[in-house]
DNA sequence: ACAAATACTATTTTT
DNA sequence: TAGTATTTGT
C-alpha cells in the first residue's frame, strides 16, 4: 500500500483566512480556531445545496453541531431549521452540543429521524390523506402479527405452504423503500417464491386493505404518505417548505429513494440543503437505502457544491491503514483517504482461536488485561455481524462477572411482556384495534385465536370501545378469566384517567399470567415498572405509543442488569450496525470468519458482499486506539454444508505490516 | 370445535 | 431458539 500521505486530497482552499468564521461581534464561538478549514467552509457556508463527503471520525458531528449554532447565532430562527438524522438520539445529541455552544435558542430547531418527522407532519395533516388524527403507528412485530392474521385467512384450504410472516414482512417492505414492483423483489430476491406470485400479491393487498381501515401505519407507510402529501398537494407542500428554511440530512449514504424525493420536495423552493454522509459507510442497502444518492445529489440539485473532510480525529494511523486498505477494493465513486497528525500506536490484531469458546475466553481475558492496566470499560466495546454472534460471549462475561450493555438485536420494546402491557392500553384509546384485542384476548386463558376473533366481531359491533366487551351478548360462557378481564376494564373506567395509573392496573391484573408464562418474571417485572416511569412523562398515550414505536430504548433485553443508565462502568456489546457514528478506545471485532462475515449467502450477490465489506470498514473505524479482530475456526457451515477455517476475505488479503496475525491453542487459557 | 401440548426446522442487520 | 405445523386432549 503506498503511504497514506500521498493519496490525500486536498479540496479545501489553502488560503483560508481565520477571521472568515467568527460570528458578529460578541460571539462566543472561535469558529476559525475550532474547525479546520474544511470543516469551516462547511459550517460557514451561505445558501444552496451543499454535499459534505465525511469520512469516518472526521468530525462530522461536529460541523453540523456547529453549523446549527452558526445559522442561529447569525439570526436565522431556529424554527425555521430542519435536521433529520439516523436515530432520535444522534441529533437530540448534536442539538444538545449545539445549545451548549451557544444558547437555548437551538433547542428549538426541529430535529429527527424521518419516521419521526413523517410522524409530526402526518398528525397535523391526516384527514387530507384519509386517515385519523390518531392513527395507531405499528411496529414491525405488529405488521407481522396482522399478517400472519391474514396469511391464515388466505391459506384456509389448508395445504399450500405460504412464506412465513417474517418473510412476507419483509419482502413487501423491500418492494416500497426499493420502489419497485412485487414482481421484481421476488424474482431478484426470492425467486423460490415466484410460483405463488399470486397469493403473495393478494396477501399484499389484503394488508394494506385491512391497515387502512384499522388506521395503522407501519414504518414504510410513514414515508409514502409523507412523500404523497408532499408531492399530491402543492399548496402544503408549500408551507411546510417555506416553514423549514434551512435544512440538514445526516448520514446521506443510507437514505432510500422514497427519503431521497422527500427531501428533494422539501428543498425545492429554496434549495438551501446540506447533506452529508460517506457512501462508504453505507449499510442499510437491506432496508433500501442507495448509497448513490449521495452520487445522484449533485445532478439533483445543479450547482451543489461539494466539501470533503478526510483528516480523521478518532484513529490512530495503523487503523486508519487498516482501513483504508480495508475498503480500497471497494467499487465507490467518491475516492477519499483517511489520515490523521496522530503518529503511533500499535498495529490492530487479528487473532484466529480454535472455537467460538475460545474466542470468548480470549476477548474476556484480553478485556480483563486492559482493565488492569487502567482502562474503564465504558471505553471498550465488542462489534459483530449479527446479535446472537455475542451468545458466548455474553456467559463467558456474565462468568467473569464484568458487566456489560448489550444494543441492538432485540429490543425491550419488542419483547413479549412490553407488547402485552402495552395492548391492554391501546385498546382503551383504539378500540377497533384488532391486533390488541387479539393479544389482550389470547392471554384470557380457554381462549384461543377463534374465540377471540368472535369476542373482537362482537365488540366492534357495537362500536362503543372497550366497554363493548362488557355488555351481554356474548356466547361465551363459564370462563372466569374472560371476568377478570371485565372486571379491569371496568375498573379502568372508573379510575382517574392518569397514565400511570392505568398502567398499574394493567400491571396488576397482567402479574398472574406473566408469573405463569415466563420463568424469568422478576426482571420482566422490573422492566414493565421501567415502563410505567417513562410514562410519568406523558400526557397523552397517543404520544406515548408513538414514541414507543418510533424511539424505542434501544437497549436489548438480556442487559436489565444493567439498566441505571450507564452509570455503572459497563463493556458495550454491539451489533456493527447498532455502532454507527460511535467510537471506543478499544474495539474487538467477533466471527471475522469467512462465511460468517461476510455471510456465505452474501458471497454470491456481489451487491451484498460490498456492503459486508463497508460493514467491516464501519467496525474497523470505531476504535480510536486499539483494534482486534478474532475468528474461531472448524465451524461447521448449515448453509455450505462445509467447515469454515480462513479469516474473512476482507482481511486477508491485507499483509503483516498492516495487520498483525496471532494464533490461540485451546490450551493456553 | 377449539385450545393446549408437542414435534420440527431454519437461523442478519433497523426505523 | 423461536416460530410454525401437527397431534393430542377436553
Amino acid at each position: 500500500m503506498p503511504p497514506i500521505g500521498e493519496k490525500k486530497i486536498v479540496c479545501h482552499s489553502s488560503d483560508h483566512n481565520d477571521t472568515i468564521g467568527r460570528g458578529s461581534q460578541g460571539s462566543s464561538i472561535d469558529y476559525g480556531r475550532e474547525l479546520n478549514p474544511a470543516q469551516l467552509e462547511a459550517v460557514t457556508f451561505e445558501k444552496g445545496p451543499l454535499l459534505v463527503i465525511a469520512g469516518a471520525g472526521s468530525g462530522k458531528t461536529r460541523t453540523l453541531t456547529y453549523r446549527v449554532a452558526h445559522l442561529v447565532e447569525n439570526g436565522v430562527s431556529p424554527k425555521s431549521i430542519l435536521l433529520l438524522s439516523f436515530t432520535r438520539k444522534a441529533s437530540q445529541e448534536m442539538l444538545k452540543r449545539a445549545t451548549k455552544l451557544l444558547d437555548n435558542r437551538c433547542q428549538e430547531v426541529t430535529g429527527g429521524t424521518f419516521h419521526s418527522f413523517a410522524n409530526i407532519i402526518l398528525r397535523r395533516y391526516a384527514k387530507v390523506i384519509g386517515f385519523d388524527h390518531g392513527f395507531t403507528i405499528i411496529d414491525r412485530g405488529d405488521s407481522e402479527d396482522l399478517m400472519g392474521m391474514i396469511r391464515k385467512e388466505v391459506d384456509a384450504g389448508g395445504s399450500c405452504h405460504l412464506p412465513r410472516k417474517s418473510t412476507l414482512a419483509s419482502l413487501f417492505s423491500r418492494t416500497v423503500n426499493k420502489g419497485l414492483p412485487l414482481e421484481d423483489i421476488v424474482y431478484e430476491e426470492y425467486p423460490h417464491l415466484g410460483a405463488q406470485i399470486d397469493v403473495i400479491d393478494r396477501i399484499r393487498q389484503v394488508y394494506a386493505q385491512r391497515k387502512r381501515e384499522h388506521h395503522f401505519m407501519d414504518y414504510d407507510d410513514l414515508l409514502v404518505y409523507l412523500l404523497r402529501l408532499l408531492s399530491d398537494h402543492h399548496d402544503i407542500r408549500r408551507r411546510i417548505s417555506d416553514m423549514y428554511e434551512y435544512i440538514m440530512v445526516d448520514e446521506y449514504q443510507d437514505t432510500n429513494a422514497m427519503q431521497a424525493e422527500i427531501v428533494f420536495l422539501l428543498a425545492g423552493s429554496h434549495r438551501n440543503l446540506m447533506v452529508v454522509g460517506d457512501d462508504a459507510q453505507s449499510i442499510y442497502a437491506f432496508r433500501g437505502a442507495n448509497y448513490k444518492n449521495i452520487i445522484d445529489f449533485p445532478h439533483r440539485f445543479p450547482g451543489t457544491h461539494i466539501i470533503k473532510l478526510e483528516q480523521n480525529y478518532r484513529s490512530l494511523q495503523p487503523i486508519l491503514d487498516l482501513a483504508n486498505a480495508l475498503i480500497e477494493p471497494a467499487a465507490e465513486k467518491y475516492s477519499k483517504c483517511l489520515f490523521t497528525q496522530r503518529g503511533g500506536g500499535q498495529l490492530p490484531v487479528l487473532a484466529a482461536t480454535t472455537s467460538e469458546n475460545a474466542q470468548s475466553r480470549y476477548v474476556v481475558r484480553e478485556i480483563a488485561r486492559l482493565r488492569s492496566k487502567g482502562l474503564p470499560l465504558d471505553r471498550i466495546a465488542v462489534l459483530f455481524r449479527a446479535s446472537f454472534h455475542s451468545f458466548d460471549l455474553e456467559l463467558e462475561l456474565t462468568r467473569a462477572s464484568m458487566p456489560f450493555i448489550k444494543v441492538g438485536g432485540f429490543k425491550l420494546a419488542e419483547s413479549a411482556h412490553i407488547k402485552d402491557v402495552l395492548a391492554h392500553l391501546r385498546i382503551f384509546i383504539a378500540p377497533r384495534d384488532r391486533l390488541s384485542w387479539n393479544r389482550v384476548l389470547l392471554l384470557v386463558e380457554k381462549i384461543g385465536p377463534r374465540t377471540a376473533e368472535r369476542i373482537y366481531e362482537t365488540i366492534a359491533r357495537q362500536g362503543i370501545g372497550a366497554q363493548g366487551l362488557l355488555s351481554a351478548g356474548l356466547k361465551v360462557k363459564n370462563k372466569p378469566g374472560l371476568d377478570r378481564l371485565k372486571d379491569l376494564i371496568s375498573t379502568m373506567y372508573a379510575a382517574p384517567h392518569s397514565l400511570v395509573g392505568w398502567g398499574e392496573r394493567v400491571l396488576q391484573y397482567y402479574l398472574p399470567k406473566l408469573k405463569e408464562r415466563f420463568d424469568d418474571h422478576p426482571r420482566r417485572v422490573r422492566d414493565i415498572e421501567q415502563l410505567l416511569t417513562i410514562m410519568e412523562r406523558y400526557e397523552h398515550l397517543e404520544d406515548f405509543l408513538a414514541d414507543m414505536t418510533l424511539e424505542p430504548p434501544n437497549t436489548s433485553v438480556e442487559d436489565r442488569l444493567t439498566v441505571d443508565e450507564g452509570h455503572a462502568d459497563s463493556l458495550t456489546l454491539s451489533t456493527i450496525h447498532s455502532a454507527k457514528g460511535l467510537e471506543w478506545d478499544t474495539v474487538f471485532i467477533l466471527w471475522a470468519l469467512d462465511g460468517r462475515f461476510p455471510s456465505s449467502q452474501s458471497c454470491e450477490q456481489p451487491n451484498s458482499l460490498e456492503e459486508e465489506r463497508r460493514l467491516m470498514y464501519v467496525a474497523a473505524t470505531r476504535a480510536q486506539h486499539h483494534l482486534n479482530i478474532t475468528y474461531p475456526v472448524g465451524i461447521f457451515d448449515h448453509a455450505t454444508q462445509s467447515v469454515l477455517y480462513e479469516p474473512s476475505r476482507f482481511l486477508d488479503a491485507i499483509p503483516e505490516e498492516v495487520l498483525e496475525r496471532r494464533y490461540f491453542k485451546a490450551g493456553s487459557f
